[in-house]
DNA sequence: ATACTACGAACCT
DNA sequence: AGGTTCGTAGTAT
């Protein structure tokens, strides 16, 4: 089952069996947009309120361990913060295991639900994102976490 | 087998 | 400020 939901730029579009969602992705071609699980959350959240997608079921079988676990930390990093692709590598248990956080994070299949958004680099820059650099930076102004000449304040919004 | 990452630290100009 | 080098695991060719 495919659900779609349209907003300003483009639609976002999730795919799920029942209550359980197999992947959530972007697009710009017109879907049809129906009822899925989440749909009132992805609403309130792009309309600038605080969700927490935390309640959602997302279905990681089909992804190699590694990648499932780091897909399960960054999904805790909180609204309106921040972490490390070197930060999540730690608490997976191999600090130099950046690059393949950086790896699960391009293949982000639960976008929005996984805040990959969240992750930015030590140093506070953020980073690259699938959609652009300049969907990151929306995303992370609609949740409140200010710039400053392109980078966060690691103090204000660091978590972990 | 080999090359490439949404990174980061160390060590250079 | 910038550039180079290397480590590491998953993916793609």
């Amino acid at each position: 089952m495919k659900g779609a939901l349209k907003l300003d730029k483009g639609f976002i579009v999730v795919e799920y069996e029942s209550s359980l969602i197999k992947r959530v992705y972007w697009t710009n071609e017109s879907e049809e947009e129906k009822n899925f699980p989440g749909r009132e959350l992805f609403i309130d959240y792009f309309s600038g309120k605080k969700v927490d997608f935390g309640e959602l079921n997302i279905d990681l079988t089909e992804f190699p361990s590694f990648f499932k676990r780091i897909y399960e930390v960054a999904r805790r990093i909180p609204y309106g913060k921040v972490t490390s692709y070197k930060s999540i590598a730690e608490l997976i248990g191999n600090s130099k295991l950046q690059r393949v956080v950086g790896n699960a994070m391009k293949n982000n299949p639960f976008l929005i639900i996984v805040p990959c958004h969240r992750v930015v680099k030590s140093d506070g820059s953020l980073g690259n994102f699938s959609l652009g650099v300049e969907f990151k930076k929306y995303l992370l102004t609609l949740e409140g976490v200010r710039l400053e000449n392109e980078k966060v304040s690691c103090f204000r919004y660091w978590w972990y």
